[in-house]
DNA sequence: TACGGTAAGGAAAATCTTTTCCCATTGACC
DNA sequence: GGTCAATGGGAAAAGATTTTCCTTACCGTA
């Protein structure tokens, strides 16, 4: 079949344990002691076989250890966001953990596409991966990725269903009640919501964050919360619509940054000076966006990277038979800008 | 060390061959036989057998399989951009590609520091991965991730400095004349350009291009291109600057769509109608940017979905020892919304 | 001097599947 | 009826490493 791209003229074989044996005069299992420091073997063993190998430059043959060990030192990364805005920091984070426990991860991108994911779920599984992450792109509840498993599951930022299993997910009310302390402390008292659609859990938790700490604060909410999307068009609109019915608003909690982009740019257009009429706090801490707005905006971290690590932390602790099941909670934190 | 978790108390072996071979009444290599398809078999065994090991829910463990086969299925993709707005696409059009040969990726992110870099390559390589795809950031070439490796690379998105490497990158003068193009059919004559920073390739490969193209259709540039950063600040800014200086501009090639988003907010405040006095033209299709632009964005689109498909589609070919070596241009197009 | 103990390292089993012979059986043709 | 060919399937090697025993040699003590 494939004529043996590559390598010169075909003699020059892999250095495999037993050339390293062969040149420390000693045996392929004194090797496999030496470099993994197992068995009992004299300083001086130890050092030769190093040397020798170094010189071959060996290295084992994780196909064969992972023969032996049982397992494949991978775990599979499924993530239902194309890779996009929540998904990213998580695999981030994910990565440094596992790095640290010397596990390395495949990516797969579900597409929100239930079959996909499934056909995924399939060839990790057949690959025979220690364990996986399910990385979400919304903070509702999601219907476990199969029941029992060979592998422990971890879930990120999307919960599963199932309380039985582990899940890692953001502070939804602690993000509104940073902001609400925020805006508290910059003199603030007249604090209106403007957020993402009521199907999604995320704006649901957030508004009823928000209502808690206002009342913490014996402050009243400025009007219901406006339900809408998460665009800046809705930023915009929902800007303009609560400054015609609440003209005395002096604070506005954003959904995320998007749609509080679009608030900032709905009041300036309506001649409102920010911040010094009116602050506003947004949600996600989305770089590209918090920081092109105008003024930069204020907003609250989640902690995707976090979730992500944790993640893969609460993962290798279960592939060493140490689960926690449950919800685990990262808090988020605040970031100051200008708004 | 590790108590064993999952199963319920310890006894049930993982079903292997011998199982299957047992349960179909046949031996272990006919079983392989039966299931891989290969040797001379009965069609009537053959059935047997896959009901077998479908009874079973065998699954051949992939270690055993990669350490007959001399290789692992398996790519690493190394991207530099930390999973962002490039690295994004490029890799989604690899796993597409790569599902479709039966691989899966190991992600690895560089985060632009060389000594990551080396590490990850080093994990992928004793991993024994059978190729590599390096995703860049940017459109500059950069110094090749290792000489003499083992197994074949693949550079996209920022191509390799050695022309003997394999690379696929986007066609930046194409994207410069695909915008002029349009902004030329739409009746635009006076078309100005504003990019990001000089000592980025793709802002002076754009820039060229867009001198060819407005050549091609014998108008001049309306002053030198606008070199400044990749972001909206500087769009805006350049906007009033170039209204300051050249009036009568009816269009604007912008080097990117966060460039573009600035300069259609920078004339709108000016008071220019958009589109009517004057088109505006990005490069990305980034669409969160493109769409949340007043007007939605007319912009180009590199084609990074393509650049991971090829990119994995070269590199497999590579693996099967058909490298073709040099740079691989991927043409982008217009996507045509209102500005 | 002989025996027990220990340290160092070797030999071989174990891991699981694929693949290469090789053998046996059956059918066909002379 | 006998021989040859083809077909179906089995046995065993191969693949690279780890790990579990074992062996050997040396030292100290009785």
């Amino acid at each position: 079949m494939t004529d043996e791209p590559g390598s010169p003229a075909g003699t020059a074989r892999r250095v495999g344990i037993v050339d390293v044996a062969a040149r420390a005069g000693v045996s392929v299992g004194t090797v496999s002691k030496a470099l993994n420091g197992s068995g009992r073997l004299r300083d001086e063993t130890r050092a030769r076989v190093r040397a020798a190998a170094d010189e071959l430059g060996f290295t084992p043959l994780s196909a064969a250890r992972n023969l032996l060990a049982g397992r494949t030192f991978t775990v599979g990364v499924i993530t239902t966001d194309s890779y996009g805005r929540f998904g990213i920091p998580v695999m981030r984070g994910a990565e440094d953990s596992l790095a640290a426990g010397e596990m390395i991860a495949f990516l797969c991108d579900g597409r929100d596409d239930p079959l996909r994911e499934q056909h995924h779920l399939g060839k990790l599984l057949e690959r025979r991966v220690d364990g996986i992450i399910v990385a979400g792109r919304r903070t509702d509840p999601r219907r476990p990725i199969g029941a029992d498993l060979p592998v422990p599951v971890v879930y990120a930022f999307a919960p599963s269903s199932d309380p039985a299993d582990c899940s890692v997910v953001s502070d939804e009310r602690g993000a509104a009640r940073l902001a609400v302390e925020h805006l508290v402390k910059t003199g603030r008292r007249r604090i209106a919501h403007i957020t993402g659609p009521q199907s999604h859990a995320s704006a649901n938790e957030r508004a009823a964050g928000l209502a808690e700490a206002l009342a913490a604060h014996d402050l009243e909410p400025v009007g219901e919360p406006y339900f809408g999307g998460w665009t800046e068009a809705w930023g915009r609109f929902a800007a303009a619509q609560l400054l015609r019915t609440h003209e005395d608003v002096d604070g506005v909690f954003c959904g995320n940054d998007v749609i509080a982009r679009g608030v900032t740019d709905g009041l300036r257009e309506a001649g409102i000076s920010l911040p010094t009429q009116v602050g506003v706090v947004g949600v996600d801490n989305w770089g590209l966006v918090a920081e092109a707005a105008r003024p930069p905006l204020t907003t609250v971290d989640l902690g995707l990277e976090e979730i992500g690590r944790r993640s893969a932390e609460l993962l290798l602790e279960a592939i060493n038979g140490h689960a926690q099941p449950g919800i685990h909670v990262v808090p988020g934190h605040l970031v100051v800008r200008e708004s």
